[in-house]
DNA sequence: TCTCTTTTTATTGTATACAAACGTGAATCC
DNA sequence: GGATTCACGTTTGTATACAATAAAAAGAGA
């Protein structure tokens, strides 16, 4: 009755967290996270067997994972048909431009519902987006502001509002769309800080607009919001000029 | 431009122009078209043997297509983590409003780019659109209607104010969720039929509005014409009652 | 007969092997 | 010397084999 105390999971160098189940999820994040930190640059061919090698898995999951990030946008197939090859997505103006107008669009759909919720509901949330947009305006005020962690306070603050009313399949798409804008945040990040006080005026008003349940200004809030964010980061890429878009 | 859209393609065969290169688009074409038509019925549990062997694939590009439509909503991954099972998407009357909702917020953000394109293509789509439309208003007021017929110029109408104006990023957008709407247009289709006059006018509002080059009209509108679809199918939904769901 | 344990089975996740296709470079022929 | 062809290498697409696991079935003990 030789029981396998302990199931030796060979190499595969990931021991702890969770090798078992789907790994392609977890390859699936890993890429993504280079592709987001900037560790696999815009315009980057590549090539399965280096990536499997490099992660540490087959080909299959890492195969899976890519097909994945092309569906959300991180990655393009150049070559159609036969021999597609695939590259890490270009970050151009145009893009954020498109990008940002339909993450406002979806958000905008998700704060129309927000504002039509129930009272009750409204006012808890109300207090949170309150308590994040007063972070924000913290950082905005301090000195040394770490863009961590405003990013995620903003990210917080519209997913919050997402959260509170959207469907399943409204969330999956503003899950699938969103992290695609931290791209440009994290490109463009240092530039983007000093802007964060208006940031915090337009978010104000998305607060009013839920708090007193109008949906049309609620919507056109957000919209607003993204349309001059996409502003803002316009203006830095001019300045700095777009990286890798080559 | 011709919309291909159904290639009746049934025997996966020799003959067939392109079983070289990527056979996992042929498999997502083939697997879809079978959710979409109805013969895999929602609800069902999808065994990937089963399928490849059915269609005459292996197993790795039915998977790779199972997980393109999982993403697309068409399929559902049931069981989390370890052993994720996989059913085809219910259709439900609460899916149904959101999917139709945010159809509605995607081309709404079409149409208003539309609206602002310059007169001259303006022009040009709006002769389009105008022909397309009559077709319909004939087809609404013939006898002997042929639903297919009637699916393919409503897409088109739609799908063509995409194309107009609309960037890379919402286009695969629309592209990606707009078949969705398939699933429940040819579920009900019989009895939607009867309200086409109601959709062609509603579309004539689109049409001015673009015309006119009023960008608020034109997105109100299109979102006005997918809402009152929802709205349409909801009364249906109700009388015939949610088919497989269960 | 009921319940707990053990074995079997069905099905997915992963790795690997193989074939096709495209680009590249060298060698040969005119 | 230039062009053409042929062979090879790189990389993706596909098939298949293997491992792991959850569910089901069978069997044993009370």
């Amino acid at each position: 009755m030789a029981t396998p105390l302990v199931t030796t999971r060979t190499s595969k160098g990931k021991q702890d967290p969770a090798p078992r189940g789907n790994s392609m999820n977890l390859v699936f994040h890993e890429i993504r996270e280079m592709i987001v930190r900037g560790k696999l640059s815009p315009g980057t061919w590549i090539i399965e067997a280096d990536l499997a090698d490099r992660l540490g898995y087959s080909r299959t999951p890492v195969r899976g994972a890519l097909h994945w990030l092309q569906r959300e946008g991180y990655v393009m197939a150049s070559g159609n048909g036969t021999k597609s090859r695939m590259t890490v997505a270009p970050l151009t103006k145009e893009d954020a431009q498109e990008l940002y107008s339909i993450i406002g669009h979806i958000e905008g759909l998700g704060a129309r519902l927000t504002a039509q919720l129930a009272p009750a509901k409204r006012n808890k949330l109300i207090r949170r987006l309150t308590e994040l947009n007063e972070g924000l305006f913290d950082l905005a005020k301090a000195r040394r502001r770490d863009p961590n962690r405003i990013f995620d306070l903003d990210m917080s603050f519209h997913s919050e509002i997402m959260e509170a009313s959207a469907g399943p399949r409204l969330l999956e798409l503003h899950k699938s769309t969103q992290p695609q804008a931290e791209r440009y945040w994290r490109l463009y990040a240092s530039a983007i800080l000093d802007e964060l006080g208006t940031s915090v005026e337009e978010h104000n008003e998305i607060i009013r607009a839920i708090s007193n349940g109008e949906p049309d200004a609620a919507e056109k809030g957000i919209q607003l919001n993204w349309e001059n964010g996409a502003e803002r980061l316009s203006r830095v890429i001019d300045t700095i000029g777009e990286r890798g878009s080559w």
